[in-house]
DNA sequence: TAGATTGTTAATCGATTAACAATC
DNA sequence: TAGATTGTTAATCGATTAACAATC
C-alpha cells in the first residue's frame, strides 16, 4: 500500500464512494460491481476499478465488492476512526452552525474547544461545549494536544489566529475564511471552503445558460 | 469568446483570481505581469496567461495586465453583476449562517425569501427577511421570478423540496445537504458544498501525515 | 531601440477510459 | 465449465507547463 503517490482527484472521490456506500449499506446491498457503482457515482467502471485499486485488491472476481467490507476499507484509509482533537474558533453565524452541525466523531475528529473574543457570549453552550475567551487559545491548545483547528472567524482576525495556532503547534486548517493561509505557512494542512466562490461558480453556469 | 468550451477547471480558478485581484486593488497597485500573479497564485505564468486568454487578450505585452481592468472582466464573466432572485430553504443553523452571512449582492444573486416547515419561527426575520411557510414555496417562486434555491434542509427534506422546486421552474441550486439532486435531475444545475466530504479529506491529510 | 511581457503554439505530464487476460 | 467481473496494462484525452515569436 504505497499511498505515496495517490493523487488528490483519487482522495477527493473517497468521500463520495463513502457516502454512497452507506446508502447501499442502509438499502442492505451487500455486493457491488464496479459498473454499478459507476452508474451510481456518475463515472466508469474503469475510474472505480483504478481507484479503488490504489488501495489494494477488494474485490473479488465474477462477484465484484462487498458493500460493507468496501466501506470498511474506505473509512480505514481516509481515517475515519480517528478522534483528532480539533477546537473551533469565532463562533458567530458560520461557527456556531459548524459545531452544532457537523458529526465529527464520524469524521476523524472530536470537538474539544470553542473560542471567541466577544466577551458577552463567554460561557455560553453550543452541544455541551462551552465558548472559551480567545486569549486562552495557546493554553488550551498545548494542554489538550489539539491538532487542528476550525477557522470561523472574520477575514481580519484570521492571520493573527492562525499564527497564535502554529506556534503552538496546531497545524491543520479548515478553512472557512479568505485569510489565504498557504501564502504565508506553506508546510500547513488545509482545507479551504471558500463558500463564495462556489456561489460565484453557480453564477457563472446560469450566466452562460442565459446567453445561450 | 467562444465560452462553449472553456474548462470547468478555469471557471473555478476563476473566484481565486478575483480575489486576489481585489486584494491588490485595495493595496493600489495598477499594473501586474503574470509571473507575479502567478506567484501570488502559487501556479506558474503560463497557467494564468492561457487561463485569461481564453476569454480574451486582456493583457498589454510589455506591460502586463491591469489589475482593475482585469477585476471588473472577471466580475463580467462571472456574472456577478446579475440579481438573480433566490431562495433559500431551511433556517436552520446552516441556513441562517448562509442567509445572514454571504454578500449576495457580491455575488451575482438577490435573496428574496427564506422558508422553513418549522411553525413556530414563522415570520421571524434573518436580515430583515422575514421566514416564510415553506407551504407557499411554489406561489412565491412564481409570483417573484425566483432562478435559484438555496437547500439547506435536512437530506430527508431535500428530495420533495428539490422536486416541488423544479416544477416550477427553479432549476438551479446551491446544495448544501447531501442529497444528490443530479442523480435525479441530470438537467440541472448544482453545486454541491458537501462539508463532510471536505473534513474528510482533511482527516485523511492528518492520517498520512502521522504515518510517516 | 532595448527590455519586458504578452498571446499562442508545441511539448509534457497526469488523469481518465478502454481493453483484455486472469480468475473466481 | 461458462459467465461475470476484477486487476492491470495500454491508449486516449485533457490540462498544465515550456518555449518563443510578436509587440508594446
Amino acid at each position: 500500500m504505497n499511498k505515496e503517490n495517490i493523487s488528490k482527484s483519487v482522495i477527493r472521490r473517497l468521500p463520495r464512494y463513502y457516502r454512497f456506500l452507506s446508502e447501499l449499506e442502509e438499502n442492505e446491498t451487500e455486493r457491488i460491481s464496479s459498473g454499478k457503482l459507476a452508474e451510481i457515482m456518475r463515472t466508469t467502471a474503469s475510474q472505480v476499478r483504478q481507484d479503488l485499486n490504489c488501495f489494494g485488491g477488494f474485490g473479488h472476481q465474477g462477484y465484484g465488492y462487498s458493500v460493507s467490507k468496501l466501506k470498511e476499507e474506505i473509512a480505514k484509509i481516509l481515517g475515519l476512526d480517528n478522534k483528532f482533537k480539533a477546537v473551533l474558533i469565532g463562533s458567530g453565524h458560520i461557527g456556531t452552525a459548524i459545531a452544532a452541525h457537523m458529526e465529527f466523531n464520524k469524521l476523524g475528529f472530536e470537538l474539544v474547544g470553542i473560542f471567541d473574543n466577544n466577551q458577552e457570549i463567554l460561557g455560553e453552550k453550543i452541544n455541551d461545549l462551552e465558548i472559551r475567551d480567545e486569549k486562552n487559545l495557546e493554553s488550551f491548545c498545548e494542554e489538550n494536544n489539539v491538532e487542528a483547528a476550525f477557522l470561523c472567524v472574520p477575514k481580519s482576525a484570521a492571520e493573527n489566529i492562525v499564527g497564535r495556532l502554529y506556534n503552538c503547534g496546531v497545524k491543520n486548517f479548515w478553512n472557512f475564511t479568505h485569510y489565504y493561509i498557504q501564502g504565508d505557512y506553506p508546510e500547513a494542512t488545509v482545507e479551504n471552503v471558500h463558500l463564495s466562490d462556489i456561489l460565484m461558480t453557480l453564477c457563472y453556469s446560469m450566466n452562460e445558460a442565459e446567453e445561450d
